[in-house]
DNA sequence: ACATATTCGTTGCATTTGCAACGAAGTCAA
DNA sequence: TTGACTTCGTTGCAAATGCAACGAATATGT
């Protein structure tokens, strides 16, 4: 039986981020999941078209870390549910232009004051350390990989 | 049409937190994935197991944030393996304490030095902002909610 | 001691997910 | 123009997931 390497999983930054991360996302949710009956998902593509207007299923692939079929069944639900149109893009009909419908509108009008106040608190907890911490994630995620 | 609040995705903390720690989580999985046909669940199963020896489900439950159900699963596929073992608990015999094989040992000290590898190539990343950044998560986890 | 409540780990089930394959639309080169 | 190749978004399908319910074991209260 090979002695291990001395391994500390509590200051494995991998690890670390996935539970922080999990836990602010959650946080959040909780926020709005059961006023709103969004998911996790059809979020992040709300968030995405309040803040950049007319989006493609292809741009917030690019953005996010979500897989393109996740993107496409988050906006179908949204769709189905009123918040959301699709229309072609004139100039190149593969893409599919998204945008929020007056009712999205009002939907976000509302979510969008709870996130705020989400990252409020957070910025709240984080008090002075809060432009160090961020400065580390703008550094992991700089350049394209974290290989 | 309401205007929305002005709403920065890019600066949304929880959001970054999700990009970043899927970006990590999966240039680790890259390590090994392929090499080893582990998956990320199993993988922080052996990591608890190497790092804290005998455990039960429920104390891997409680310190990842990963539903006990995918715990048990992921446990049952590596018992298969026959890199992970279960023994019922002497003193309270709902526990199941799990622990390594010599099959998982070896395992381990194979992917141990890997993820110590990837740790260090995050450091570097990070430079001298790695303490700050480590002492935001810190806050971030420190006590049980981040609500 | 006994009945009731709680905890632990597993499992059944419906939903979600990731991947590959697909048709439609566009690009490129000869 | 034609034909081969690429890109976009959707969908089929198998695997993974979350939740609730369950049996077994233990704890609690009277």
């Amino acid at each position: 039986m090979t002695d291990l390497p001395d391994f500390d999983l509590d200051r494995f930054t991998p690890y670390r981020l996935a539970v922080v991360a999990q836990k602010t996302s959650e946080g959040l949710a909780r926020l709005y999941r059961d006023r709103f009956g969004i998911s996790i998902p059809e979020w992040r593509v709300l968030a995405h078209l309040a803040h950049s207007g007319d989006v493609s299923v292809r741009d917030i692939e690019a953005r996010v870390v979500m897989e393109k079929s996740k993107v496409s069944r988050a906006a179908a639900r949204l769709e189905a549910a009123g918040y959301l149109q699709k229309t072609a893009d004139k100039s190149d009909r593969r893409l599919v232009s998204m945008s929020l419908t007056a009712k999205g509108n009002t939907l976000m009008s509302e979510l969008l004051p709870l996130a705020m106040e989400y990252q409020r608190r957070l910025e709240d907890r984080l008090g002075a350390a809060f432009d160090d911490f961020e400065a580390g994630v703008d550094r992991l995620l700089s350049d394209g990989k974290v290989p």
